[in-house]
RNA sequence: GGCCGGUUCGUCUAUCGGCUAGGACAGCCCCCUUUCACGGGGCAAAGACGGGUUCGAUUCCCGUACCGGCUACCA
């Protein structure tokens, strides 16, 4: 029997949460659904210079607000907290000084100072193999004087020493075998001077202990791949390692290049999930929530940017993704962001969910735009508009006239073909639908349609100006549907407000 | 620069050696609609290049080009 799936998401808190990032929590979220396991999200805040306040709870609102809700993380617990590395940190010591008894790693000592002088030095410094000799580090250094350098408290780092001559080999689920040369990677820093892990001994150590099975992260990983195998190989044994997945980047829209938040600013998209407010700058980044995004297309946009399931289906549930996910289906190569494409994804889902479904929001956007709207009539109103609207923040324009009197009627429009003759055929509509039994939209069409008639003009030449009425403008659904919802008292009210803005023209 | 990864319509992608290269978004045209959308129909649009392997390559291999990622006591 195998063991049971358990991936992890592991961001760091330092701000908003990037497409890329929401993206990367899906296929792990997908591939631990899909095969019965675990998805853990682990928080990776072990550089306290780039701590940001309120970024860890903003990824939980984030991953709340797209329906991905981790089985364990520092929020909801688990068997293996604390979730969070900085509450971690005496666990990581061990393992380092671990890998220095077993000469896979050494102390470090130099400064700041020294390591800027080196690369001043040297172009393109690493500190490796051909380089390590010349530092100040255990390897330089006798033993007596190591030993005087940490009891005397001077600070230094653990480095890995990477083997001179080593081919490492792995097999990545979505590019196959990829293989590094060890003398391609410098010494990373495993241990900070502050007693910190860096991300190369943290992700390893704690994939190891909190037993996670599959290790997916962005593409941008892949070079350091190398390092954590070594780590892996030291430490606990290569045939516990997770397996291992790369996933492609999102690209800018435009050019080439990861999309970062600057691209969405400059060309008018969002970047992030929700909004994003800066702490230190007050800045405010517009998310994909804020901005009318449903989450079912959220992550049915983001699902399809990378992975299909090789049919022609576009259209997926988040039951549907969990059901056909497969790491083996996603693309190798990076996709660029269509926020064109994404919008569509929206208006599919508008179209396709019950409009209790998002009612609250449009409710919440209206109120945001101080309208009150009653349920019954929202409802009414949603299901005649949903059709053309793409995003949750059209239907305050699509639906505003409902609920209050246009601020601005498109005289304009009426003005050139208006006269006298048409003006009486709107004091007459009047009195007959002042006299309606049933207000519907059928009834109502057929009245207007029989007086155009007795009055010997088109329909067609009235309805337009009925529209702008009643609307304002040209636009929205169906005139008649429009009047039902208006209701008697306030379709005659606004009829003769535009006949007395005409008469005095 | 070095290492690694990638390369099918403008964009997202299908194709697991047999293709008249399929779908979707965007674009254009037509229909529906006496507004605007939605919807329906159509048009246009692609295998970076050069070598192999093969009866046959978009598909496999090699090289070149181009693009990207990484190259911190950041993740």
């Amino acid at each position: 029997m195998s063991k049971k799936v358990r991936v992890r998401f592991a961001p760091s808190p330092t701000g908003g949460l990037h497409l890329g990032g929401v993206r990367t929590v899906l296929f792990n979220y997908l591939f631990a659904k899909h095969n019965g396991g675990d998805f853990i999200v682990r928080i990776e805040d072990t550089d306290q210079s780039r701590f940001v306040e309120g970024a860890e709870q903003y990824i939980f609102d984030c991953l709340n607000w797209c329906g991905l809700a981790p089985d364990e993380s520092p929020t909801h617990g688990g068997p293996f907290a604390p979730y969070r590395q900085s509450e971690r940190k005496p666990i990581y010591k061990k393992y380092a000084d671990e890998l220095i008894a077993k000469g896979f790693a050494y102390y470090a000592f130099d400064t700041a100072v020294e390591l800027e002088a080196k690369r001043k030095e040297i172009n393109n410094f690493q500190y490796n193999h051909a380089t390590r000799l010349q530092m100040k580090n255990s390897l330089t250094l006798n033993k007596d004087e190591v030993e005087k350098l940490l009891n005397t408290q001077t600070p230094y780092v653990i480095r890995i020493n990477m083997p001179v001559d080593e081919t490492i080999t792995f097999n990545d689920m979505i590019r196959g075998e990829v293989s590094f040369h060890s003398s391609q990677s410098d010494d990373k820093v495993l241990l900070k001077a502050d007693g910190m892990p860096t991300y190369h001994l943290a992700v390893v150590v704690d994939d190891y202990l909190m037993q996670i099975t599959h290790a997916f992260r962005g593409e941008e990983w892949l070079p350091s791949a190398p390092v954590h195998i070594l780590l892996w190989q030291y430490l606990f044994g290569l045939e516990n390692m997770p397996q291992w997945a790369h996933l492609p980047l999102i690209l800018k829209p435009d050019g080439n290049g990861k999309l970062s938040k600057r691209d969405g600013d400059r060309l008018g998209f969002p970047v992030f999930a929700m909004d994003w407010t800066d702490p230190k700058t007050n800045e405010l980044t517009t998310g994909f929530k804020e901005r009318g995004f449903l989450p079912e297309a959220f992550v049915n946009m983001l699902a399809m940017l990378g992975w299909n399931d090789g049919t022609d289906q576009e259209i997926f549930s988040l039951q549907e993704l969990i059901e056909k996910f497969s790491m083996e289906r996603v693309h190798k190569a990076g996709a660029k962001f269509d926020y064109e494409k994404a919008k569509w994804y929206n208006g599919e889902w508008i179209k396709k969910l019950p409009v209790s479904g998002y009612k609250l929001q449009v409710a919440g956007l209206l109120k945001a735009n101080s309208i009150e709207a009653d349920d019954k009539k929202l409802t009414q109103v949603i299901e005649l508009i949903k059709d053309r609207c793409t995003l949750l923040t059209d239907f305050v324009v699509q639906s505003s006239f409902f609920f209050k009197s246009p601020e601005t009627i498109d005289i304009a429009a009426i003005q050139p073909k208006w006269n006298d003759h048409k003006n009486l055929f709107f004091i007459e509509l009047i009195r007959a639908y002042e006299l309606m039994q049933f207000w519907n939209h059928e009834a109502l069409e057929k009245e207007f349609k029989e007086i155009a008639a007795a009055n010997e003009i088109k329909a067609g030449e009235l309805m337009l100006p009925l529209r702008i009425m009643l609307v304002g403008g040209k636009f929205g659904p169906h005139v008649f549907n429009i009047a039902e919802v208006l209701g008697k008292e306030e379709t005659i009210k606004r009829i003769q407000h535009t006949l007395q803005k005409l008469e005095a023209q």
